[in-house]
DNA sequence: AAATGAAACAACCGCATGTAC
DNA sequence: TGTACATGCGGTTGTTTCATT
């Protein structure tokens, strides 16, 4: 029985009730609390750790503050673009598993995740004055927002990227998978893009199917997809869609959004998980 | 400067699952 | 095998912050 074990265990813990249990946020002196007991004892046994670390507070409650805001590894403020690309591939594919989507997104934490898909994409899909798990916000995601991302992806990549993973070794890397690819000047690009969105992958189906995040001023049909004959580009779409003055994040361009690097990265994390 | 509404963030709740006994 | 307890997850709600009028 290490240190650790040996601390807890003891008598059976008094309810709620019996506690006066905290509730509300952590003030500083609970958070460095907390902190200083998680650091000297470990992570776990959350029940034994709001008992004997003296805070007021549910064994629950300590598990959400050290996992959501005190634990070192945590990662605060904006979703890099890289980030928000992975939240809108991994939520295509396994819909609202927010923990299992966060574990592709080092840092962040499914709870950070959760609001962001609901403060940005949730808010689109209203303006959109449709239900994010429709079809028209998955026809105008599919058909319009995507491919005019990818197109802005092959713009991007044919300009110079500095440090970046050479597109070269990226084509090296995705060669041997066994995907569709569009070759776009120097790179590929995977036609998975659309089809994980389109809802029809294999690994979506036990997943609610949702959407985008802001991916936004994305109207301007792009020529390199076939669209189908029945889906009429415009039906149903907002006119910030149709006329691209759909903002980013307050501002930030479609073309900072979708340089190689981001590129390289999301097909990192995508195929990193297909052959896992 | 104050009031109001919207957006972002933090925390709680109930349920499901895992594990030890 | 059944039970009790701890933990994890996703949905929801409460609170704070920021922008607009």
């Amino acid at each position: 029985m290490d240190v650790y074990e040996s601390c807890f265990v003891s008598e059976t813990p008094p309810s709620e009730e019996e506690m006066d249990v905290r509730k509300g946020p952590w003030t500083e002196e609970e958070d460095l609390t907390l902190k200083a007991f998680v650091n000297i004892h470990g992570e776990g046994r959350w029940n034994s750790v709001a008992r004997l670390s003296g805070l007021k507070r549910t064994g629950k409650s300590c598990r959400l503050r050290w996992l959501n805001y005190l634990r070192p590894q945590v990662r605060r403020g904006n979703i890099s673009l890289q980030e928000q690309l992975l939240i809108l591939q991994l939520h295509s594919r396994w819909g609202n598993r927010w923990s299992k989507i966060a574990q592709h997104l080092p840092g962040r934490t499914d709870n950070e995740i959760k609001n962001y898909w609901r403060t940005r994409v949730q808010k689109q899909a209203k303006q959109l004055k449709c239900d994010v798990n429709s079809k028209q916000f998955r026809d105008t995601m599919r058909y319009v927002w995507i491919p005019r991302l990818i197109e802005r992806i092959c713009a991007s990549s044919e300009s110079p990227s500095g440090q970046q993973p050479s597109a070269a070794a990226y084509s090296d890397h995705i060669s041997n998978m066994n995907t569709n690819q569009i070759t776009c000047g120097s790179v590929q690009v995977d036609s998975s893009v659309m089809t994980e969105l389109s809802g029809t992958s294999s690994d979506s189906q036990d997943a609610q199917v949702s959407s985008v995040s802001n991916l936004t001023e994305c109207y301007d049909a792009p020529h390199v997809w076939n669209y189908p004959n029945s889906f009429q580009i415009g039906s149903g779409l907002s006119s910030e869609i149709l006329e691209g003055t759909w903002n980013i994040d307050g501002g930030e361009s479609m073309e900072s959004m979708w340089n190689e690097e981001n590129i390289w990265f999301l097909r990192q994390q995508l195929y990193e998980d297909d052959f896992n």
